[in-house]
DNA sequence: CATTAGCATGGAG
DNA sequence: CCTCCATGCTAAT
């Protein structure tokens, strides 16, 4: 290419070369000169045919995102023509102008982009940048999600920048250009406006991480910060899927160290994903775009979840999360209460595909205990499980009550579940008024859900009788679905009546206080190597749910009895989250193998199925009785029932479990053998656990579960953290004694212990602690 | 009798 | 038509 070309009066092309007689001026060069073409050539090139026609055998032909148009990305003549995505991909100019308002390449790093430094100094921080997102670092990303895409988009990056020429990188490119996924397919259409938004933030990712600035160009989006959140949803959702693969790829390709985590991403886990990719004949994708298509397309099969469901936590909320540990915080799902849901029941019913894509496999019924940290850094033990349901399963938390009182929720709020990287750790976050998206369903994609949170409280506050507020009825919060106002599940988004408002307002008043900013959304910032990221994780997937699935069945529990460390760190399903059967979370690798998004997804489906699958007939579960320790007996629901004094064996359990951290206690379930079993192992290894982390993570939390509140060996307390009674029951530590195995269950404990502890940032208070069971009831 | 737990029902997507 | 899931129903305690 670099021919000089002015000084010789040959064509600039060099498959031309024809003599000029008149110059015709053609691209730019390095040089600052531009190529002197012959008539043809130039006419070729003003076209826009250039490449075409000269290039077509070339490699580094990409399809536009956008418009799927193919444009030549390995060659200097058109490479203002197209920008490259920061999720991969690239997009024609055109498109680019229209959606981002962006400027072609050369805006960026421009002509520069060729030259070695520059170039790359781009790739580099990209890379880097990638990586510190998706890998490393307690860096939590908001923005992100377009961002992680990008992270894979790093290698993109290099390759196009890098190597132009490279086929490869061309095509990887493409496959990468999940950005927007210029689908051909309809369905894809209608997940544009996401995709958009997306794409938006993804060109905002990507100035900034070129450092270019961005800005006045998205108003639309308005701030891109809070926008991140929507992306962070939708975009992250649709694009973690694509960035979990990017960061596998570039570990492997790289340093593959990723870690467990990245497995995680791997699986595209919730995703989202709008769009399908492939479209663009980028073709051959590669894995990547295998990937991609699969999560995307996927979507609705295995791993999306709704939108719905789509974490749009906020960085603030994150770095809450995050405390001041270095653990890393992947979004995993949030959930907005349902009046059910935060009923005193105490059960918390989990969207399926977001149970089976993020938490362990159940293989019984009765599932087993899940330790869950809040924002104070308290742990709470709480059951997960499934009832059969039709052909399917309903899956539950069970003595979500106290956690839910803690926190102050209430039906409409909405509770966020995110993993602790290192840990594994699942941590529930919350955000009170739900920060409804203008419209509720087609919102989802778009709205700005940065600024419902506020509006929305506020909204409420002011609440029209009618509650006509068209944001506020946006707002998700589905106070209760009662059979006439069903919030759809989708629209789960009430409009508020005149009840509901009610309702709200006080949630939104009490949450006001807790809401500021730190919740509602702050994305996190996080800047690398000069790059400003919002950070915003998203979910990767999860499955460790595998893990169980072949011990367990029969009975979970039975299984954690017997298991080993590893069940236990299983049965924490949290704390685990790379669990994956044998695969230790250190052995990133381990993890690796198992990586691809498909496997994952397979896997978590499989699980499900192989084990117990899907819904098993359930005899009734027998009905927990006094004596058994299980979580679920012990909940408080009515918290009224085991109070601190409460001597009940029960309590009385728990307390001496708590004093001491090995007891054994017996099973007692008289219960048939199902509950028993379940009730007793899980909590064993899980009481087991539990206490690890707590103790691990802060012994501050005391726990309380009623009784053994009492006793409460405070610091060692048994994990629950429970700060009051009502988690106390709830998590029962007590298990632990039961479960003789427990020795091994400490032993994993132990295991587990570091890095929960880790995990655990320092409890505060409770917050509120909740009263005492009361609101159970 | 009150409460709870498990399951069924039925609306919505 | 199927799946999801919020809520209701009711046996069990």
């Amino acid at each position: 290419m670099d021919s000089s070309s002015a000084s010789t009066k040959v064509c600039f092309n060099s498959t031309c070369k024809t003599a000029l007689e008149v110059p015709r001026q053609g691209w730019l060069c390095r040089t600052g000169d531009f190529a002197d073409l012959c008539d043809r050539c130039s006419s070729a090139f003003k076209d826009g045919k250039f490449c075409d026609t000269y290039h077509l055998n070339a490699s580094g032909w990409r399809c536009c995102e956008s418009c799927g148009k193919q444009i030549h990305c390995g060659c200097i003549v058109s490479f203002h023509m197209f920008i490259l995505l920061d999720a991969g991909g690239i997009e024609c100019l055109n498109c680019a102008k229209t959606e981002f308002i962006l400027t072609p390449n050369p805006t960026w790093p421009s002509a520069s982009h060729f030259l070695p430094g520059p170039a790359e100094r781009i790739r580099d921080i990209s890379s880097k940048n990638w990586r510190s997102i998706a890998g490393s670092g307690p860096v939590p990303w908001r923005q992100a999600p377009s961002l992680f895409n990008a992270s894979k988009v790093q290698p993109e990056f290099k390759s196009i920048l890098g190597s132009i020429d490279k086929p490869l990188a061309t095509e990887q490119l493409s496959s990468c250009s999940l950005g927007k996924s210029t689908t051909n397919d309809p369905s894809e259409n209608l997940v544009n406006e996401s995709w958009q938004v997306g794409a938006s933030e993804m060109a905002a990712a990507r100035t900034r991480a070129i450092g270019v600035q961005y800005d006045g160009q998205h108003n639309l989006f308005g701030d891109v910060s809070r926008q991140s959140f929507f992306y962070t949803n939708e975009l992250a959702t649709s694009l973690s899927s694509l960035p979990a693969r990017m960061v596998t790829q570039d570990q492997k390709s790289e340093k593959g160290k990723i870690s467990g985590i990245h497995v995680q991403q791997l699986c595209p886990p919730p995703l989202v994903g709008k769009r399908i990719s492939n479209i663009n004949g980028s073709g051959p994708s590669l894995e990547a775009q295998a990937h991609h298509a699969k999560a995307r397309g996927e979507t609705r099969g295995r791993n999306q979840l709704l939108p719905r469901y789509w974490p749009r936590i906020t960085d603030q909320e994150l770095q809450q999360i995050s405390g001041g540990t270095n653990s890393k915080i992947t979004p995993l799902f949030e959930k907005v209460l349902s009046a059910s849901d935060a009923g005193r029941i105490g059960r918390l019913v989990l969207p399926k595909k977001c149970a089976e894509a993020y938490l362990p496999p159940i293989s019984q019924p009765e599932g087993y205990p899940l330790v869950v940290q809040d924002l104070k850094g308290k742990d709470w033990v709480l059951q997960f499980r499934f009832w059969p349901n039709n052909n399917s399963r309903m899956y539950v938390l069970e003595g979500v009550t106290p956690c839910i009182q803690s926190m102050q929720l209430q039906a409409g709020d909405t509770v966020t579940f995110s993993r602790l990287e290192p840990e594994g750790k699942l941590v529930m976050g919350f955000r009170k008024a739900p920060p409804a998206s203008p419209s509720d369903q087609g919102n989802e994609t778009v709205s700005t859900r940065n600024e419902e949170p506020l509006k929305g409280s506020i909204a409420f506050k002011s609440s029209n009788p009618d509650g006509s507020w068209s944001e506020v009825d946006k707002i998700p919060i589905r106070a209760k679905r009662k059979k006439g106002a069903k919030t759809g599940s989708n629209c789960k988004q009430l409009k508020l009546n005149g009840e509901e408002m009610l309702q709200l307002n006080v949630t939104l008043e009490q949450v006001q206080g807790l809401l500021q900013p730190p919740l509602i959304n702050a994305p996190t910032i996080v800047i690398v190597e000069g790059v400003e990221f919002e950070d915003y994780q998203e979910a990767p997937i999860v499955g460790s749910p595998t893990i169980f699935s072949t011990n367990h069945q029969g009975s979970i529990c039975s299984m954690e009895v017997k298991t080993t460390p590893e069940h236990h760190r299983h049965m924490l399903p949290m704390i685990n989250h790379a669990s994956s059967r044998n695969i230790d979370s250190e052995n990133p690798e381990s993890l690796k193998t198992m990586e691809g998004l498909d496997a994952l997804a397979d896997m978590a489906i499989q699980d499900g199925e192989a084990i117990p699958t899907s819904s098993q007939a359930t005899t009734r579960h027998p009905r927990h009785r006094p004596g058994c320790t299980c979580v679920v007996c012990i909940q408080p629901p009515s918290a009224t029932k085991h109070k601190p004094t409460c001597t009940c064996n029960v309590c009385l359990a728990v307390k001496r479990f708590t004093q001491s951290p090995m007891v054994h206690h017996d099973p007692k379930h008289s219960d048939k053998e199902v509950g028993n079993s379940v009730c007793d192992p899980c909590h064993v290894a899980y009481a087991d656990i539990l206490r690890h982390t707590q103790m691990g993570s802060g012994h501050d939390h005391k726990t309380a579960a009623g009784g053994s509140s009492e006793n409460d060996p405070d610091g060692e307390k048994p994990s629950t953290p429970f700060k009051s009674q009502n988690i106390d029951l709830n998590t029962q530590p007590e298990r632990e004694e039961e479960s003789s195995p427990v020795s091994e269950s400490i032993g994993i404990t132990s295991l587990v212990q570091e890095p929960t502890q880790r995990c655990i940032r320092q409890p505060k208070l409770s917050i509120n602690g909740i009263t005492d069971g009361n609101h159970a009831l």
